[in-house]
DNA sequence: AAATAAGTCTACTTAATCAATAGACTATTA
DNA sequence: TAATAGTCTATTGATTAAGTAGACTTATTT
């Protein structure tokens, strides 16, 4: 399962995606429609802001806003940035791996398992942008 | 990503499963092998007793062993046992569903791209069986 | 049959990580 | 310069992971 915090990330990014093209979208506006604690969201879209998806204004008139069309990012993208490892197990992770203490990975049958489903969910989730998360 | 636990426990079943037909197998084997602390695997041991899949024998030469054939158990099944959704959002998961604060699940693009990395992940996992986890 | 050794079972404690909250600070606009 | 809105730091609370202590059960040995 998705962190909270990656959950509440993909909900925000999704809300922006909406929106993009008119401007900055106040942090309380999105933490209002997608339920989410707004002091928590507050430090998600910094982080994602750090790492140059959104961008942001401060003063009157300003808030976040998507850098690039939604398309430009994929869903394994958003859920990397955050924090989120997309394997099930952090040896047959992409950008979290560690290796087994137990194990050699050549001749594991859970390794061979989970590598299997990495795979069939990041075919998904890399086809995937932020624009798909757009409802209707 | 599964929980410490859970993948404590598909350690533990796979360890289990080359050794079925041959007796009791002590925790202290298991968690000496497959680097689990042991204090934490007989927690996870005995759940899974109560869940049916293992069966235990106290005293000298007691152990732990499965009570069905490692193919009578599929990895879907042991992950739930211990408690480990599969899904990546509550909104799209079978055994631990919650809905969704802010979204009417019939638009919601999350959901339905959460649901088609349920649907790959989980073709995989329930046709794997504990036999599989056995190394070679 | 009693003593002992080998094992599981139960309850409690500590540590680490994740989630959420609170409030001061800085920049922008009007 | 007053009001608005993002930025930053620190703290609290909840959940998960790990470790400790000891009681209880079974099998073997003598």
């Amino acid at each position: 399962m998705l962190s909270k915090k990656t959950q509440y990330a993909l909900k925000a990014l999704g809300y922006l995606a909406a929106k993009y093209g008119q401007g900055p979208v106040l942090i309380s506006e999105i933490a209002k429609n997608k339920k989410i604690p707004i002091k928590f969201l507050e430090t998600i879209l910094l982080e994602l802001k750090q790492n140059n998806v959104l961008e942001s204004k401060k003063g009157k008139g300003g808030g976040y806003y998507l850098i690039e069309s939604p398309k430009k990012t994929t869903l394994a993208q958003a859920i990397r940035l955050v924090g989120g490892p997309i394997a099930l197990v952090p040896c047959v992770s992409l950008n979290f791996y560690e290796k087994c203490a137990d194990c050699d990975e050549a001749t594991c049958g859970l390794n061979k398992a989970m590598l299997q489903t990495r795979d069939a969910t990041l075919k998904i989730l890399e086809k995937k942008t932020l624009a798909e998360l757009i409802d209707g």
